[in-house]
DNA sequence: GTCTATAGAGCGATAGAC
DNA sequence: GTCTATCGCTCTATAGAC
């Protein structure tokens, strides 16, 4: 370990009220979490947060942008390390490559568990700041996995692709959002929390629904040029 | 039509709160939305919420529970209809039993798309009502629908049906919360307001899903005894 | 940097006139 | 039934002491 530097740094009142504001919001959403909480679960005042992000909109804006960039850095050099195969990625391999960083969990920076669950809650909330701040980032990743998608399965028209690629959306965004449901749904059987349980069980299902045959067949484009407009 | 006995009834304070309420709820979740924001849109003052439903708490019930037994009733009719047909009902019928009635739109009180979507948004919410109120009400048709899958799919442990029936609601509430944000995404090409369209992609993509071989296999148990622990 | 104190707004709920 | 008026509370944000 860095010692106490990086003790410091992962100890420092920012950090307390990143890292709290990150599991509250993700818990209760943006509406249903005041400054005040989240100043309390740092143990610090709540005048704080002003001192350091601004106002509520600056903290979870942060909170959003510490996990954004790294988070798709992750999927794309995964991706990469697939397609660097001989035979290139297979589907299985790129759902992977887009699930598995959304659901991996650590104790420290690197778990992106909860930033998947405020993710899905914020997009409910549909919240003006999702639309701004999200759109900017999300973009390149996602035109990234639409390609690999496509490559996986040329006989499907991007309409095709663009549907299913939805479905994985609500897919992912349902599960990492209701862990503790799902555990109680189920009798303890299916614990969303074991990553690698979950994706044992995702990935097939979803690479199955991506393989289906298009259902309206022959009449659509030719998909890989139409991926330009997305 | 029965005249003004039926048109006072649908223009009544009362309906056109409950309206209003479902409306807004379903835009902006319930922490989301105030009191006299349901009043303003329903052109009448705030007090009456009170008069007529007790509190905010009571609003949002009231909204609840005049789609939750409705929906599930018709999709029970409609998964019994197939299920009256020579051979049972395929796959694709029991997805289609399910996933029709909560996409229907209509102008009256039939169409139950909205109240998908609060549904989607209070379950991100994870209010205590959700809890409290909708377990009662949703147990029933869940587990005739998973009774059906176990029956198309009789080789599936009730683990993997559990799993897949929790992409499915994943699936279903994804598509109905975010119909104008896939619009804008896919430029025009998807529209998941389009019911017939929607379920044109989604049944085969999900029938797929659940064929799709089970990830661990042999070790699971028979699947129809464990159903009744759900 | 961290705190106290508070301004200013919006909320849910209710009392009471009509 | 529907309204006005208002209480009591919580929220975000800020000013200013230390």
């Amino acid at each position: 370990m860095q010692d106490s530097e990086a003790r410091q740094a992962f100890d420092g009142t920012r950090q307390k009220l990143l890292s709290s504001a990150e599991r509250l919001f993700a818990e209760r959403g943006y509406t249903g979490v005041s400054v005040r909480d989240v100043a309390g679960m740092a143990g610090v005042n709540s005048a704080l947060v002003a001192y350091y992000f601004g106002n509520k909109r600056g903290l979870l804006s942060a909170v959003y942008l510490r996990h954004c960039l790294p988070l798709n850095q992750e999927r794309i050099h995964l991706l990469q390390k697939y397609e660097a195969t001989p035979g290139g990625a297979s589907l299985e391999q790129v759902l992977d490559a887009f699930l598995r960083p959304s659901l991996a969990v650590s104790p420290g920076n690197d778990g992106h568990a909860d930033y998947t669950r405020l993710r899905a809650i914020l997009s409910c909330e549909n919240s003006e700041l999702l639309n701004e701040v999200i759109a900017e980032h999300t973009g390149v990743a996602a035109s990234a996995f639409l390609a690999a998608f496509s490559r996986c399965l040329p006989y499907l028209s991007s309409k095709e692709i663009l549907w299913r690629f939805h479905f994985l959306i609500g897919t992912l965004y349902h599960t990492g959002s209701h862990v503790s449901r799902m555990v109680v749904l189920s009798g303890g059987v299916c614990n969303p929390g074991d990553v690698e349980e979950t994706l044992k069980q995702m990935i097939p299902f979803l690479a199955a629904g991506f393989r289906a045959s298009a259902p309206e067949s022959g009449t659509e484009a030719p998909l890989a040029q139409k991926l330009q407009a997305v």
